[in-house]
DNA sequence: ATTTTTGTTCAAAAATGTTTGAACTTTCCG
DNA sequence: CGGAAAGTTCAAACATTTTTGAACAAAAAT
C-alpha cells in the first residue's frame, strides 16, 4: 500500500515556493524569531497539503531537531496547527494558520505581553528604588522619568487590544 | 600616577542608574536593537545634564567605537539629539529625546518602514511569478495565498499611521 | 608645525543565537 | 515481548551579530 512517506521523492523546490519561503523568511527576522521558523511556516504557507515533520525536513533541508522545534514554537505562536489526520497515519500533519488575527495575537501573547509584564514589575521596583533618594530637586528629576516611562508602558497595554482589533475584523 | 595605561577609572553607576539602564538594555532588544544602544539610551535617560561621548565611555564602561556607532545609531533613530553646546567647549554633548512620539516615530521610520517596502516589492516579484503558473487549480490556490499576503502588508501599512496618531498626542 | 583633543572607521575578537545530529523516549504494531 | 516509526532533547558545531581597540582623520590648541 503506497503511502506518502513512501514516496522517495527528492521533492525540489519551485522558484515560487523558493521566492514565498525566503519572503517568509525576511518576514520573521523583523520580528527577531529564527530563520527556521520562516522557512517552516513559508512552506506551510504554500501547501495546499499538510505537510509531516518528515515532509518539512526533507523539503527544506533542515534537520529533524530544528524541524520539531520550529514546529513547536510555531504552533506556540498559533501560526501552525496539527491537521485533523483522517486515515490511519500515525504521523501528525502541520497546516499554516493563515489569520492575520490569529498570527497577531498569537504574537502578541507570546512575544510582547511577557515583556511589557516584567516590564511593569521592573518599573515598580525603580519607583521603589527613587524613593530612597533624599536630594528633593534629584528626586522630582528622577519621579518625572519614571512617571514618564510608566506613561509608555501604560500606552502600550492600552494599544496592544487596539491593534488585534483592527487587524483583527 | 602608576594606573593601569591610560584606561579610564570607570565611572561607579548607582543601583538606580543601573536599573534604569537594564530597563532599556531589555527595552531594546525587544526591539532588536542591540544591548549597547539601550544602554547609551538609558544613560543618557536618566541623565539630569546631556552627556560628551566620553562620559558615555567612562560611565559605561564600554568602547569609544561602540559609543561612536551607538550614539549615530540612536540620533538616526531620533532617540538622541545633540544638546546645545556651551560655548568655549568642543566636545558635543548628547540628551535623550523623551516624547514617545518622537520615539515610536523614528523606530517605525527606520526600522519598520524599510522593511515593509521591501516586502510589497517581493510581493509583486511573487505575483509575476505565480502568473506563470497554469495549472487552474494550483494558480487558484496561490493567488488566494498571494492576496491574503497582500492583504496584511496592506493592513500593515495602514496601521502604523494609526499607531503614530495614538501614541502622539 | 607639532601636539593634543575629539571623534570615526573597520578588521578581528568576543558574545550571542541558531542549527545540527546522535542518543533518547514514546507509541504503535505484529 | 521486540522492533520500527515518530518525535524530542540538548550539547556541541556553526553562523551571525556585536563589541573592541588600534589606526586614522579633522580640528583646535600650544
Amino acid at each position: 500500500m503506497p503511502r506518502r512517506q513512501d514516496l522517495p521523492e527528492p521533492h525540489v523546490l519551485a522558484p515560487l515556493e523558493r521566492q514565498v519561503i525566503d519572503f517568509f523568511v525576511d518576514g520573521v527576522r523583523v520580528l527577531g524569531l529564527p530563520p527556521s521558523l520562516g522557512e517552516i511556516y513559508g512552506l506551510l504557507y504554500i501547501s495546499r497539503d499538510p505537510l509531516s515533520l518528515d515532509d518539512v525536513v526533507h523539503t527544506l533541508n533542515i534537520s529533524k531537531g530544528s524541524a520539531s522545534q520550529g514546529l513547536r514554537a510555531l504552533k506556540g505562536l498559533g501560526a501552525v496547527r496539527e491537521a485533523i489526520t483522517a486515515n490511519g497515519d500515525r504521523k501528525t500533519y502541520y497546516e499554516a494558520a493563515v489569520e492575520l488575527k490569529r498570527l497577531v495575537g498569537g504574537f502578541i501573547r507570546e512575544q510582547i505581553r511577557p515583556h511589557l509584564e516584567s516590564g511593569r514589575t521592573k518599573l515598580a521596583d525603580l519607583a521603589r528604588t527613587a524613593e530612597t533618594v533624599s536630594d528633593p530637586s534629584r528626586r522630582e528629576f528622577l519621579d518625572d522619568r519614571i512617571s514618564r516611562i510608566d506613561q509608555w508602558v501604560r500606552r502600550g497595554g492600552q494599544i496592544l487590544p487596539m491593534i488585534q482589533k483592527i487587524l483583527g475584523e
